[in-house]
DNA sequence: TTTATATATGAATGCATGTTCATATATTCA
DNA sequence: TGAATATATGAACATGCATTCATATATAAA
């Protein structure tokens, strides 16, 4: 792993050492980089309000459609997104295709941003 | 708050008042979208190292300069965005613009995440 | 006051992404 | 087998966003 400290920026509160240190517990690079895949696939009101929804219920594809105001296609899109990530997965039933969250840390995510969304009111 | 469903789609899983209520459940739309945004902030490798950093430790922005490979300007731009959404705090010291967490909930949310990427990997 | 440093901001650009439309596949039922 | 329903996928368009460059503001040092 690189660490790298661009000195030739030269500010006079930078400590060598600790900075060095800091930057090696970063988390790696691709890690930091799913991390950020995750949160931007959370970052759709439509995927967002999918995940509410599975949270409650597992889903058919047909039941989102009756419930949210985009197309069909634009669902399995963001279906599809999500399963991409692990947020939900699937099991075939006959002809329809039921969604449920993917496991606990799903849905502690989603609450915990709401709390904070909710108890912080800019 | 509206709740509306579509019923033109006649799906035939749908359990009418069920789905009524949960549509009901769902965090009313400025909620979601307010989420949605946090998320969106989230989502970036360079906003993502800048919390994991002060994560650590308070930093001034030159501090973060040298710790990142990309441009002061870019770095201001995201801490105005990271600001924006009361995700970080500046404190005046001296010349110096000293940021810090918000609070734990920030760091609860990159740790959860973190926690879900690292555990599944697909 | 002049100079240097620290930070912020605006404009421009390039890239990614969400949605829709059109269509393909798959499964059930007649 | 054929028709209808359920879901998935590809292309296209429009929008949004992150970064850089250039520059402005602000604070300190000389």
């Amino acid at each position: 792993m690189h660490v790298h400290i661009f000195m030739d920026k030269n500010c006079p509160r930078v400590n060598v050492s600790l900075l060095d240190e800091m930057i090696h517990n970063l988390p790696d690079a691709n890690v930091i980089t799913r991390i950020s895949t995750t949160f931007q696939v959370l970052q759709s009101d439509t995927r967002l309000k999918i995940l509410f929804l599975l949270a409650q219920k597992e889903m058919c594809v047909c039941e989102l459609d009756c419930a949210l105001d985009v197309t069909q296609s634009a669902i399995s899109h963001s279906l599809r997104t999500l399963r991409q990530l692990d947020l939900v997965r699937v099991k075939k039933e006959g002809r329809f295709a039921v969604y449920h969250i993917a496991d606990d840390h799903v849905k502690a995510l989603i609450d915990l941003c709401k709390e904070h969304v909710t108890e912080c009111s800019p």
